[in-house]
DNA sequence: CTGAAAGCGCTTACAG
DNA sequence: CTGAAAGCGCTTACAG
């Protein structure tokens, strides 16, 4: 944190001295008051011109005691997801004047931490969190204070509900793509991947448990696999899904990453994803639509998301409104990867 | 922008007065001066913590004319390779105790510079831009000053010759492609999309033609295509290679998404990727590894060359040194899209 | 080692 | 409609 160039910065007091008016009236001129005469404003934008003034905004929000940023803290922006997402979320916020202020996690409750700890002291108007998984409600609260105007995303949090929180309806996801499987004739239906004890993946499990019981199909307990979310993990867990006498015909996966990961271990065993076993993911990533063969999922549109995030936590700032629970919908897209009815 | 709430905010007079020391002493505390005593800096420690002191960055910048922040502007972030970009500036700049502010043009000149001149107002210490396509060294002088510490990426522009550049080897990685399709037995190799007036295509077409020529082998005119770098008008486009009694058998692509539309632009001829024809691209975005067949391509690291443009530009306010040019290395990653060596 | 005072660039009552 | 003064939260010479 060096220090600037310390070459003169053009001031209101400059701009007052040189065209003899106070400092008041050049900052009226500035603020749009409809108090300045006509001829006095026409002489200071002029003069705010030719000395190609540059309005300090930190020094105002000082003295207004305001803010006009906005901080956005994800897990990483190499997930399209979140990448998609954050550019919704500063579009929106552009549009009110707001500047972003971006931190990542990489998913560490400790990088989390102090990335916040650094944000809150450029304070922010708001904070947009998707929570690194393995969050802890009361850490958070010792860095983001309970006054402060948070808006927690995707992941929930048990102990914060003095914040806000936009979620995206996971159960319903699940649920249509199980029933979509259902209807084209699968009946032994697994799903695959994530961790048991996040909340998206509690969700999705639900909406997958849901349209089963539903359709009135069992599920044995062995075809819920857990996997941690990445392609990896998931195609090394492919097996698990083969040990029974009656294997599943198809796997509702908790994401794409996940059904990506899984369509590599299926190919590795000799089973063509989408005509040996079906497979759903959940996002819609934009490699969903290119892979082989491409991957019926669900579509959350991440970008709307975003910009709905930022009209959220403006909406908590400017009404001083209690922080709401905001379930966003997700639509079934349908590709070759869930396969053609059963045989 | 709205107030914040107005809520009683604590400060280092709070903590001077809590504990009868005077704001100085709290003050160098903060900056961890070993000018105070052991024992006051103890209890100065606790009262903070106690208080749940938070520092304000913005109040000290402006007393110190420094800046803790730096602005980056780009394209838009659903672009994958923008994205791991991103990442890798603010992962650089957090290590550096440095927030990123973001800012996206959507390729606008228009946007850039409102983008532009909103962002300067928080005072960054440096700006990292990727310019919009059509961007006017001028007008980007307009709004940012001569003074301030700017490294463009990516695109280079006439009459910024004061401000920094950070590019990728755009002639020598399209001319890895190029040796890499005559190694194969090729012998007529178009250039295929992007705008010939942009920079970048200018340099990878330069690259094309001097494998070619050190090759021995000629360049119909007939074989350097221009498109829009989407996807839609590069499949479009594809009829254009095909319209000579000696067609090309590959063609080196400007970047990945025309590589990929192209693909599709042969499919739909009924032409295989990779088998009838040799396609490859540039950037290496992540759906290139899974796309059918994957693209042959180059590598450019893009969180690595965010990593290098935060250094960079923090490099230029510490020591003001002159502004640099530099070039980043790509390397070519050999997929099937390339296909194996011709008939 | 600590305190009193001035000031970063802006805005906001309060007079006039 | 305009000006003089105070103050946002911090830091920095300067005394002591």
């Amino acid at each position: 944190m060096r220090a600037r160039d310390p070459q003169r910065v053009v001031t209101v007091t400059d701009i007052a001295n040189a065209i003899g008016v106070s400092r008041a009236t050049v900052s009226l001129v500035l603020r749009d008051s409809p108090l300045v005469h006509a001829d006095t404003r026409a002489r200071v934008e002029a003069e705010l011109k030719r000395q190609r003034y540059v309005y300090n905004r930190g020094a105002a929000n000082l003295r207004r005691r305001t803010s006009s940023s906005v901080a956005l803290v994800i897990n990483d922006l190499s997930n399209p997801f979140f990448a998609e997402f954050a550019a919704g979320v500063d579009e929106a916020l552009g549009e009110k004047g707001y500047v972003t202020l971006l931190g990542s996690t990489g998913e560490s409750p400790e990088r989390q931490q102090a990335v916040l700890a650094s944000l809150m002291e450029h304070t922010p108007a708001g904070v947009i969190l998707s929570p690194a998984e393995g969050s802890d409600a009361a850490q958070l609260h010792k860095v983001l204070d309970t006054r402060a105007n948070v808006l927690l995303f995707n992941r929930e949090l048990a102990g914060a509900d003095d914040w806000g929180f936009l979620g995206l309806d996971n159960q319903r996801g699940a649920q249509l793509a199980t029933e979509h499987l259902i209807a084209l004739g699968h009946r032994r239906i697994a799903f695959y991947g994530g961790h048991a004890d996040s909340s998206s993946c509690r969700q999705r499990r639900a909406g997958h448990a849901r349209a089963m019981k539903r359709a009135g199909l069992p599920v044995d307990p062995s075809w819920l696999i857990e996997s941690a979310p990445n392609r990896l993990e998931a195609a090394a867990g492919t097996a698990k899904l083969f040990g029974d006498q009656a294997p599943p015909t198809a796997a509702v996966c908790y994401n794409d990453t996940v059904a990506l990961g899984l369509m590599l271990g299926l190919l590795a065993r000799g089973i063509q994803p989408g005509k040996g076993f079906a497979v759903t993911g959940f996002d819609d990533i934009p490699e969903a639509a290119v892979t082989t063969p491409p991957l019926t999922t669900l579509a959350v549109n991440p970008r709307e998301r975003g910009r709905q995030a930022a009209q959220l936590v403006l909406a908590q700032l400017a009404e001083g409104t209690a922080p709401d629970r905001t379930i966003a919908p997700v639509t079934l897209s349908v590709r070759e990867s869930s396969g053609a009815a059963l045989k």
